[in-house]
RNA sequence: GCCCCCGUAGCCCAAUAGGCAGAGGCAGCAGACUUAAAAUCUGCAGAGUGUGGGUUCGAGUCCCACCGGGGGCACCA
């Protein structure tokens, strides 16, 4: 580049360093490069076929490299110092590996439909779509002033119609999908919807009643295919958000039945909504994980969430017809001594007669006359409680009898039914068997109701616990058929499952926590669902090539929301307002018909379980994914291991979505994989939790905060304290945030420091995935390597370059490869904190140097290249080079040079160090065991004491033990 | 309550496989430059690794218990 000359800069208006690398001159090298990588389209990423193919370039020749970031979401506030620390990190690993040959795919888009757009346009009164844009030109804006080398053209937003088209698109192949749970060898897998009807048409499956195929009726056909739909119209019990104005889905409610947006209450509702069938996927979401590289608390977070267990289920015949419980311990049959149901169980009512039997204990009955008044008493008493209060740890057991009584299998015991709050609809059949001799809570219900307890394991000697869970040999388990007396749990699981089979009482079962994921919100800002509903209020997919459904003008686009505990209100979606786009008048087939349209939308999470193929091939409009471009990417690697189910390379982001987005995309990915469309069975292959940069708050003597760059540090002897306006103030450490009176944003550190120090900083605070607290005035330390980098090659007074171009001294040359070595070691590693050091050290190693060797300056600039990219560019430049050094190879290491010629021996006396020696390398055991007894510091050491054992590990220590 | 992770200098953090506790940075101190200050440069000092046990010739590293911080799960049968 011409004007990299130095006479185009602009000497600082310091008189003695003219030249030195100031913030003014960072920042005026790093928007020349910024725009320069922009204009050549230096980090333009060549695809193997198709719009972003490159005729001349060696895309099946080279290691690719995909690399992700979490999709940002564009705020209103902007970005904080917090927000880019991923950013840069996926930045300097793409640098690196571009480097080393990789062809790096990295782009960013941007998540921008939802709630925080929603409630921002509302609040400054605009159309979200308007705020939104305005939003990502703003953070585009932000991001590009830190240089990251982005493929520009691969960007986009959810919002895009290119986008919401196919992210509809996808929505109809699961809408138009059933499971098939034979396929596979049983591992189940989704198919197109029609060969489902085809098998019906040809009598390969039964009809729910028996009837044939042919003599149902088009709406009654269609009934059946639709409730197999991997994408189905539900009505069940939802979570309601009044104070939101929408319902949500199980992951998006906390532990304590509140909205994870907002923290509104969530109550229960039956409702119509969109579900879909991810717990078809749960086995799959489950062991897949051990195909994946993820952190193990993810995983493990998935695998808790998904909560899979295998067990059996267990028939008990009642007067009400026969009651199916769930256990993971059959084993423990014989000690059912009651059963219980949850209050929302359907055979309540039938459980409940109209008289309590002679054989109930006034324990039991609560004190109520009749069975029916307990059970309507106890029913109210239970659903008046929060969701909070009910698990609320350490509560009393409660619960009433039915008046009822079921038939123990196993050895005919007639048991008595109760109805207790500690058993949840929710999961598995919302009634168990009570054993109260191996699970606490029965025991815990058995003492208040005075209830038998029998063991069925026998726990060991000097036990003296309750309910003993841990593994035993049974006991007090035989009927006339079988014994399981004298097995340990496991066998005698296995055997008891046999024998419930073979009896047609029961069978080995799995259960699973997950529920089917409810997809549709009454909200605004979403994708509009393709779909319309015909006169007999089915729904009808619209046609591939009518996509996308735009969303509507409102005039109001706010939600409809409600008092936060208003549980008996109604959502009611924002373009259900807009009847003459509701109704629409449609050819889908069938001639000209009215139609009434889907007026939900759907959640934010939709647009984020595809985004990874979009940046693949971001202009296709014939196919969501060309599967040439998709295999290339995101394909298996066989050199990752036999069974890899291929994905993004490296994935980073915070930890926050373990169960959310990163269980959603997982889902949509793997129907995409059934289905054909892609090749890879995992949507992330690596992924990589940051941690986050955190802050210190102040609040003075009123609780409020202020400012917290004008808060002073006061150090004494004994304790720090911190002042503002002469007034002592509290400090706590958290967020970064508005209301705290803490932001600190990119620009101002652009401004004081400019982009590559600010990289360098946040790289260097310390390892990615730990969280720390932001130290503005720290951020010189970085500023502080630079100028003494650009030192070792320009001349602070004059500008020019003053590297010499003799060939390095043999020790510096050392220090340059050891450097190289362990530097590759830590960016390989993603450990860039540590590199960064190596770096410093290096540089430090120079500056101590009369002069600079060009060979060494040239390693040390490629290797900062990818944290600090424009100054290396720019030195790169001045040192004679032409073009950008994003591809140069990066340094290699000379394995000749990494071995030390001398290395220091400790030598310890009875583990002190007590002498060293300068050994070569090689030096034997034998030899060194000579030096170190020769040593006189040892000799003193020992103070005549012999020589007990003499511990040598060559070259770097000998220990020597007195005896 | 159960499970997981983390505690190293005033602060952020290093320390291959158990083998010299310190790589790097901030702050501090001294000196240089300056009329002075800032900036910059040069140099210096600073902890025995949260606590108590144990294993070992030797423990920041391994084991046990506890304390402190963070996270996950939580009547899931």
């Amino acid at each position: 580049m011409s004007e990299t000359d130095p006479s185009t800069m602009t000497p600082a208006a310091d008189g003695d360093v003219p030249y030195r690398y100031t913030s003014a001159v960072a920042g005026e090298i790093e928007r020349r490069w910024q725009d320069h990588w922009e204009f050549k389209g230096t980090f333009a990423t060549p695809n193997p076929t198709g719009t972003l193919a490159e005729p001349g370039a060696d895309v099946a020749g080279r290691n690719k490299f995909f690399l992700m970031d979490m999709f940002p979401y564009p705020s209103g506030a902007g970005l904080h110092v917090g927000h880019p620390l991923g950013y840069i990190a996926t930045d300097v690993t793409g640098r690196y590996r571009r480097m080393c040959g990789d062809n790096v795919l990295h782009a960013l888009a941007y998540d921008a439909f939802g709630l925080p757009a929603e409630q921002y346009a509302v609040q400054t009164g605009q159309h979200p779509r308007k705020t939104t844009e305005e939003n990502i030109t703003n953070m585009r804006r932000q991001l590009r002033r830190l240089g990251l080398a982005h493929d520009p053209r691969r960007s986009f937003a959810t919002i895009d119609p290119g986008y919401v088209r196919w992210t509809q698109w996808i929505f109809l192949r699961i809408f138009n999908s059933w499971y098939d749970t034979e396929a596979d060898g049983g591992r189940g897998r989704a198919r197109p919807i029609d060969e489902l009807v085809a098998a019906y048409e040809a009598g390969e499956r039964q009809t729910p009643d028996g009837r044939a195929w042919a003599e149902l009726s088009d709406v009654e056909r269609r009934r059946i295919i639709d409730e197999q739909r991997l994408a189905f119209v539900s009505e069940s019990p939802v979570n309601w958000c009044p104070g939101l104005g929408t319902v949500l889905a199980n992951e998006e409610v906390t532990a304590d039945g509140r909205s994870e947006r907002g923290n509104y209450p969530v109550f229960k509702r039956n409702l119509r909504q969109w579900m879909m069938r991810i717990t078809a996927y749960a086995d799959r979401l489950v062991d897949d994980l051990d195909r994946i590289d993820w952190p193990e608390k993810v995983k493990t977070m998935q695998r808790n969430w998904i909560g899979r267990s295998a067990g059996a289920s267990v028939r008990f015949s009642t007067s009400a017809g026969d009651v199916e419980v769930f256990t993971t311990r059959p084993d423990t049959l014989f000690g059912a001594t009651f059963m219980v149901v949850a209050p929302e169980h359907p055979l309540v009512e039938a459980l409940t007669p109209s008289a309590w039997p002679e054989s109930a204990k006034d324990a039991w009955t609560g004190g109520y006359a009749t069975p029916g008044e307990a059970i309507a008493g106890y029913r109210a008493q239970a659903a008046a409680k929060t969701e909070l209060e009910r698990q609320a740890d350490e509560r009393e057991k409660t619960g009433v009898f039915t008046g009822s009584f079921a038939t123990n299998p196993v050895n005919g015991e007639r048991i008595p039914v109760f109805v207790a709050d500690y058993v949840l609809m929710g999961y598995g059949t919302g009634a168990i068997m009570a054993v109260p001799g191996q699970d606490q809570r029965d025991w815990e219900f058995a003492e208040r109701f005075d209830l038998p307890i029998i063991r069925t394991v026998q726990p060991p000697d000097g036990f003296d616990g309750k309910a003993f869970t841990a593994d035993g040999p049974a006991i007090n388990s035989a009927n006339d058929e079988i014994s399981l007396d004298g097995m340990a749990v496991d066998d005698a699981k296995t055997a008891i499952i046999g024998w419930l089979e073979s009896k047609g009482t029961g069978e080995g079962t799995v259960t699973y926590r997950l529920r089917d994921w409810l997809f549709s919100r009454q909200r605004y800002w979403g994708e509009p669902f393709p779909i319309v509903y015909d006169e007999n209020d089915l729904p009808v997919a619209i046609p591939d090539e009518m996509l996308p459904v735009d969303l509507p003008d409102v005039p109001d686009y706010s939600p409809k929301t409600y008092e936060p505990d208003a549980a008996d209100t109604t959502p009611e979606p924002p373009l259900a307002r807009v009847p003459e786009w509701v109704y629409v008048e449609l050819d889908l087939g069938d001639g000209p018909k009215r139609y009434r349209r889907d007026t939900n939308t759907m959640p934010n999470w939709a647009g984020s379980c595809w985004y990874h193929l979009r940046y693949l091939d971001p202009d296709n409009d014939e196919q969501v994914v060309d599967p040439e471009i998709e295999r290339y990417w995101m394909g298996p690697q066989p050199q990752r291991g036999e069974n890899d189910p291929g994905g993004v390379d490296l994935y980073v982001g915070g930890v926050e979505h373990a169960v959310l987005h990163l269980l959603y995309a997982r889902f949509w990915h793997k129907v995409l994989f059934d289905l054909g469309y892609v090749s890879s069975e995992e949507p992330y292959h690596r992924l990589f939790n940051q941690g986050y940069i955190q802050a210190f708050a102040y609040t003075d003597a009123r609780g409020q905060y202020v400012p917290a760059e004008a808060v002073v540090e006061k150090v004494d002897d004994a304790e720090t304290t911190y002042v503002y306006d002469g007034q002592p103030v509290h400090r706590e450490y958290g967020k970064m945030g508005k209301s705290l009176k803490n932001v600190v944003t990119p620009d101002e550190m652009y401004e004081a420091y400019g982009a590559d120090t600010f990289r360098v900083y946040e790289m260097s605070m310390g390892p990615l995935d730990v969280s720390r607290p932001w130290d503005t005035r720290a951020v010189v330390g970085s500023l502080r390597f630079l100028q003494r980098l650009w030192r070792n090659v320009i001349s602070e007074s004059t500008g020019e370059v003053i590297v010499a171009d003799e060939p390095a001294g043999d020790e510096t040359r050392r220090v340059v490869h050891r450097t190289i070595d362990a530097v590759r070691a830590d960016m390989d590693a993603l450990r860039f904190n540590t590199a960064i050091s190596r770096l410093i050290e290096l540089n430090n190693h120079l500056t101590k140097l009369d002069t600079v060797p060009r060979e060494a300056a040239e390693v040390l600039v490629l290797m900062t290249a990818p944290v600090a990219p424009h100054i290396a560019e720019e030195l790169w430049s001045r040192l004679g080079h032409s073009g950008s050094l994003a591809h140069e190879a990066f340094p290699v290491a000379d394995p000749a040079l990494l071995a030390a010629e001398t290395v220091t021996c400790v030598v310890q006396v009875a583990g002190k160090v007590r002498d060293r020696l300068e050994v070569p390398p090689s030096v034997d055991e034998d030899t060194l065991r000579e030096l170190a007894l020769a040593s006189e510091a040892v000799t003193r050491a020992l103070d005549g004491r012999a020589v007990r054992k003499v511990i040598v590990r060559a070259p770097k220590l000998v220990n020597v033990v007195p005896g």
